[in-house]
DNA sequence: TACCGCATGTAAACGGTTACATGATTAC
DNA sequence: GTAATCATGTAACCGTTTACATGCGGTA
């Protein structure tokens, strides 16, 4: 049970859709960060160093004039098997949004069967949350639980919302890359 | 900006509500552990010692037999004013949704301008990443990217509407108690 | 017998941020 | 002149989790 994900795996399953540098990688992330954390350099450097003593990533180091040079990284083969074994086993009961929606950024890494159980996991979850909360509803509650607990019950409806229509599509036959609902 | 905020924070907030023992404090944290982080008691305990020890909150232990005394903190008057000053000042433009929870679930905290400035906030910031989304989805991304930025976009709508009405019924006259939507 | 609920606490480990260093180029 | 973009990296710090210690009562 993954619950949290580290940046390591995280920026690992990145690097399966193109080699990138550290700086990519941040850029990337930031214009996401609204979703999930977007590592600082702090920790970004650091976790590619890592994987390239493991020799889960190569560098492919592209001098330039008057800069420092850039530091492409690529997954290796023994890379791709070390995240599909971490990304096959089942998130964690407790998992938050960001956790999942980092799971789902590596969709690109799931078959198909795979993407259906991932966000089958998600409806079960959340509408357990929603179930739970409904009961706990009726004790009284101060403002401002009730005010977080109506405002999470509205985040987790639209949530099941959208699983619904995605799993839908699925179930249809849809391709995945025709889960997407038009916004 | 206060964009992260710490437990001892937090906490000194909750206790507004009641007298808590640490216990106590960790079991209504964990019913809440779907929207916002439950601290672990190695972080909880240190943190009411150092509330403690800054004269914010008050301890009356409670023997009992067979058990470890309960130790129920309560929050002093040093120690409402350094909520107040906290609670007061803007959220982080990049304040994440469990930051801005933490901050809704102490609305009692709050005057009717200060919690509509708290909900206009939210507001304003989620509407911008909407924006800024909505000008980057005509670029070609991953599966995973857009299954994410999708599932972002849904949420994020709940949000605004959820907030929408909140705030619809404030400028109407409702008094804070009157600003849940029923499910 | 073994685990869960109650109830407190500490120390080590871990993962991350913050702040720094370097340095050229372009824009206000 | 000051800041931002590009581009990498390190070290100190900080908050949190994990794992441990204690100990009784109820239950499966």
């Amino acid at each position: 049970m993954a619950n949290t994900i580290s940046i390591r795996q995280f920026i690992l399953g990145l690097l399966t859709r193109q080699p990138m540098s550290g700086y990519d990688i941040k850029c990337f992330l930031n214009s996401l960060s609204w979703l999930i954390d977007s590592p600082s350099f702090g920790s970004l450097y650091p976790a590619l160093h890592a994987l390239l003593e493991d020799g889960l990533v190569t560098v492919q180091v592209i001098p330039q004039q008057d800069k420092p040079p850039r530091k492409i990284y690529s997954i290796t083969g023994v890379g791709r098997e070390t995240l599909q074994e971490w990304v096959r086993q089942p998130v964690a009961s407790d998992a938050s949004l960001k956790a999942f929606l980092m799971r789902l950024i590596l969709a690109s890494n799931l078959s198909r069967p795979d993407l259906v159980a991932l966000l089958e996991q998600r409806h079960m979850q959340v509408s357990g949350h929603l179930r739970r909360t409904a009961e706990a509803m009726e004790e009284d509650a101060d403002l401002g639980e009730r005010l977080a607990l109506g405002y999470g019950v509205a985040v987790a409806n639209a949530e099941l919302l959208w699983l619904d229509d995605a799993l839908g599509r699925l179930s249809q036959g849809a391709v995945p890359a025709e889960v997407i609902r038009q916004v």
